[in-house]
DNA sequence: GGGAAAAATGTAACCGTTTACATTTTTTTT
DNA sequence: AAAAAAAATGTAAACGGTTACATTTTTCCC
């Protein structure tokens, strides 16, 4: 195994002081054209690699971002990485990505571990069990930017790049509604989340609005994993009155309740209508075609990211940082599942 | 913003050199425990934490390891990186995951990114449009070792954990001939990629064994995206004579298939009989439920992390790495969208 | 209590860059 | 051709740990 080429290596034999050789290969403007090109080919055909580590050492910059995200398996996640790797590829900035996997436990070693490791900011979006931000309390000391999105804390101190929740709740729920729905479920996540929380104003909102009682036993909260969703279906099934609509905030589980229904012989949409949430591909491949939420994970993604990047200018420039939250626009995609009145084309 | 502590702060604050405080921070035996136990309390209530990149510059290990998986958006991916997990959490090594979204280009950023961040080792899974391993090349230079995992290079020199995919492609088609088909279409990926290769020709084997042509007009090769799905679908429909079984290398695809043949009023598996692979979550989503090929994820990441931390092992000992690679058993999941003859339960 | 062994601590070099400042070389101006 | 200005290069001190080796302190035994 051949020996690491280090600038001093080149130095020596180039017969040039390493300050020379550390510049030219910067690409320095104060190296002569000739000498950096010599310095160059030479490093090149030696196989050198700049040094990580000594270089982030003396500069106390590491031009690395850490991505904490709560899911991978998912398509609306994997679009927002898009979007945020389309703005930060632009920059000189890395992207390392850390997931939770919905664990309290995993996100908080993730966190240490990127702390640890010296990024620059962090983009994170938590998982379905933090409860608290204590484990970012380092990035706010030693002035780290962290912009939160999708799964935020609202009143926290940082950015928050998040859909309009409450909106896409009323949405989804009116849609319910004006299909003729009277009696309407509402599945989700525990509402400690902001994502559920608002998501569940905006379905009670809506029920108000049109003049719709809601009900507590038409709550059901859960971890929206497949085993939760089979029981709750088979408790809707049984329900007297049986509701005639439910509103999933997640695709999947709304694909599993839908599963599980028919099953028992409950028509989709004719008995019950459903709507979900994340159009995520699976809403296609199911019958009937799922209802849903969309919401640009691209956008979302690419907003996070210039948010960060504006935040760490901000600091190189010892500006305050200032918190300036965002909302995306979402909107309803309507296909089968839920069409008691009319019919698509 | 609060300026950052150091071993030197704490040595001069208590009076004590360098070295001890960095032993004692180390927890090295050496140390005296009373002393031991002063500098720690002093260093947690000062907020001090250690260097990363001092130390990986002094130490030449960095403990972490590199993962590049070709995409996220996949159940039987996000297996894989939990079996990683599992057994890399036991140790010293942290993960960096990068991901290439199957595009080459990605991948090959990805790999010198790993390697100019000086991972300790690398754990990959190739992109779809992947066509050499020359990136990979500067690790074998170094000496760092590289476990593939899934998508492959099957004659290179590096350990690859793999799927027996002409068994499982071999096991798919026999099933399906064993359910009536005669006339079996196969739907997959370029083949110069391992697996869609290896599943092509366990596919023709079983053809053969049980005295069927191989004929070209059903063998479909494409990106196995959406678009590609829905017009493969759509020509073998209208095929003359019509394929009466489908053997499709990936769930999603498989279930667009069905979905657009199903809109063609081709009923499923009473006209054709559908196999998929890797038994994603939207197999039983799905109606008929679709018959897949499942592996397990966890175990081929516990297989190849456990391989790379041997290999790790090897180079602090200074023996050869050795070349073990290993093949993890699939299983074919029969649901109802094969079931011509038999039914379930 | 004296001397050897063991335990604890200290000194200083090293890892490989970056960069402020100093010095040398080249170019321009008069 | 000398002086001044500009360009190019060099020197040396960081950055913050780790660790071989040296030194001091403590423990143990006769």
């Amino acid at each position: 195994m051949q020996k690491e080429v280090t600038i001093y290596d080149i130095a020596k034999e180039l017969n040039i002081s390493i300050a020379t050789v550390s510049r030219a290969l910067k690409d320095d403007p104060s190296v002569k054209p000739a000498t950096k090109k010599k310095i160059v080919a030479f490093a090149n055909k030696k196989g050198y690699r700049s040094n990580y580590f000594a270089s982030s050492l003396r500069k106390r910059k590491t031009h690395t971002i850490g991505v904490i995200m709560h899911e991978l398996n998912s398509h609306f996640m994997v679009t927002v990485l898009a979007g945020i790797e389309n703005v930060l590829s632009k920059t000189v900035y890395d992207i390392i990505i850390a997931h939770s996997a919905e664990s309290a436990k995993m996100e908080v070693s993730n966190t240490n571990n990127l702390f640890h490791k010296r990024v620059d900011g962090i983009l994170a979006s938590l998982a379905y069990e933090t409860q608290d931000l204590s484990h970012f309390e380092q990035y706010h000391k030693k002035n780290i930017p962290v912009v939160f999105f999708d799964r935020v804390e609202e009143k926290s101190k940082w950015i928050n790049i998040t859909i309009n929740n409450r909106q896409a709740g009323y949405d989804a729920t009116q849609h319910l509604i004006d299909q003729g729905c009277k009696n309407i479920a509402h599945v989700t996540g525990f509402l400690t989340r902001n994502v559920y929380q608002h998501r569940f104003e905006g379905y009670k909102k809506a029920l108000k609005n049109n003049g719709l009682a809601f009900k507590e036993c038409n709550l059901f909260i859960n971890d929206l994993q497949k085993d939760a969703c089979i029981e709750v279906a088979q408790q809707i099934a049984k329900m007297k009155p049986r509701p005639d609509g439910i509103f999933i905030t997640n695709d999947i589980s709304a694909a599993i309740v839908m599963q599980t229904l028919k099953d028992l012989k409950i028509k989709i949409p004719k008995d019950i209508a459903i709507v979900g949430f994340n159009n995520d591909i699976v809403c296609t491949l199911v019958e009937p075609k799922l209802t849903t939420i969309n919401y640009p994970g691209i956008t979302m993604g690419e907003v996070a990211a210039r948010s960060l990047l504006n935040s760490l200018n901000e600091k190189d420039n010892n500006t305050k940082i200032s918190k300036h939250s965002n909302t995306i626009e979402s909107k309803l995609i309507i296909r089968e599942s839920s069409l008691k009145r009319s019919t698509l084309k």
